[in-house]
DNA sequence: TTTTATGTAGACAGGTCTGTTTATTTGTCT
DNA sequence: AGACAAATAAACAGACCTGTCTACATAAAA
C-alpha cells in the first residue's frame, strides 16, 4: 500500500494557522511568540525566517482573517440567491450565527485596532482597510436594492453591525444581532 | 502674605488622575506601572499601598471613569430641559462633540473589555456593569418619550451608539456620530 | 552526489514588567 | 515634644518577552 505521506504544510501556514487562533482568542497582546511557536510546533526561526517582526506577524493575521471574511461575504451573502433587500438583512443572519458560537470574542480588526493603540501601526491600517472593504459591500448591497440615500443607508447599518459584534463581545449573547435586524429592517423600510 | 498651601491631593488622587489618562490613551496592557509613577510623581510603595495590583488599579479605574460618565449623563441629558425625544437625539450630538476632541480614542470599557479579553477580570464585569446602567438611562428616556416598544427601541439606539464609538475610533472622525443620529431619528419617528 | 533551501533545537542576550523589601522622611494630632 | 500614620527612594527578585545566534538535520533539485 502506497500510504502518500501527507504534504506537511510549510512552517508559514503553520504559523499563521495558531497565531490567528491565539491572536483572536486571547488578544495581540496576550500572546506571545514562544505560545505561538509551541501550538504551531515550529522552530523559533522558522517564524522569524517568514515574517521579520511580531508586529509583521500580526499585521499578516489580520490580513489573512481580511480575506477569509471578504471571500466568505461573496459566497454567503453578494451571490446568494435573495431579494437586494434581504441580502442586506442576511448580513444580520450571519453575525447572529457567529457570536452564538463559543469561540466568539467580537471582531479581530476592531479589537486589534484597540489594542495596537496606534494608527500608525502596519494591523491598525490593515483592520481599517477591510472595514472599508466591508463598507463598500453594504453600499454594493444598498445600491443594488434601489434605496434612496444608498451610501447613507449603508453606513447606518454598518454603525448597527459594529455595535451589535461589540455588544454581543461584552454581553457574551448574540442577543443583539436580533435588536439590530430589526433596526436594519426599519432603516430599510424608510428608504424603499 | 499666608500662602496657604495648596492642599496637596493624595497619593491614591493623583495615581488614579495619571492611571486614567494613561490607560485611556494607550490602553492598559501598554501602559506599565512605572509609567504611572512617573506621571504622578508618587513612590512606588504609595501605589501598592492604595491598590493591591495593576489589575485592582485597573478596576478602579473603570470604575471611576463609569462614575463621571453616569453624572455627566445624568446632568446633561437626563436633566436638560428639551423634549423627552429629543434627550435621545442629544446623546448623539454629546457622542459627536467627544469624537471631535483630539484625545478621543474610542470607549474606554470597550477597550479595557478587548485588552483584558477575560470576562472573569473584575475589570470586564466593571465595564459590563456601566454598560447597563447607560442602557437603562437610555430605557428611561425612551420610556419616558412614551415610544411604543420602548425597551427594543432603547436597545437599537445603544447599539447605534457602541457602533459609531468604534468606527469614529477606528477612523479617527467623529463622522459616523451624525449618521447614528440620523438613523436613531428615523427608529424614534417609526415608533412614535 | 553535491548543492541549496528549509526547518529544527536550544541557548542566550537584553529589555521590560509586576510586585517586594528596607530604610528614611514628612506631616499631623495630641 | 512625642507618637503615629502616610509617603518617599531605590534597590532587588523573578518572571516573561522579543529577537539573535549557532550548529545540526532533512529533503528536494541539479
Amino acid at each position: 500500500m502506497v500510504t502518500k505521506k501527507a504534504p506537511r504544510r510549510s512552517a508559514r501556514e503553520r504559523i499563521l494557522e495558531a497565531a490567528s487562533n491565539l491572536f483572536y482568542q486571547e488578544g495581540v497582546q496576550n500572546v506571545g511568540i514562544d505560545r505561538i511557536i509551541a501550538e504551531s510546533g515550529v522552530a523559533k526561526m522558522s517564524l522569524y525566517n517568514n515574517f521579520k517582526s511580531k508586529d509583521d506577524l500580526i499585521a499578516a493575521y489580520l490580513d489573512q482573517r481580511g480575506t477569509e471574511w471578504e471571500a466568505f461575504l461573496e459566497a454567503k451573502i453578494k451571490n446568494a440567491e435573495a431579494e437586494p433587500k434581504n441580502k442586506l438583512l442576511m448580513v444580520f443572519d450571519v453575525l447572529a450565527k457567529w457570536a452564538s458560537k463559543p469561540e466568539f470574542r467580537g471582531c479581530a480588526f476592531i479589537n486589534s485596532s484597540v489594542e495596537l493603540a496606534n494608527p500608525q501601526h502596519p494591523g491598525f491600517q490593515i483592520a481599517v482597510h477591510h472595514k472599508k472593504v466591508t463598507l463598500d459591500c453594504l453600499k454594493s448591497l444598498a445600491n443594488e436594492a434601489n434605496l434612496a440615500n444608498s451610501e447613507v443607508i449603508a453606513e447606518q447599518l454598518m454603525i448597527l453591525v459594529e455595535g451589535s459584534i461589540v455588544m454581543a463581545m461584552m454581553q457574551g449573547k448574540p442577543d443583539p444581532m436580533k435588536q439590530a435586524k430589526q433596526a436594519a429592517k426599519t432603516l430599510i423600510e424608510a428608504n424603499s
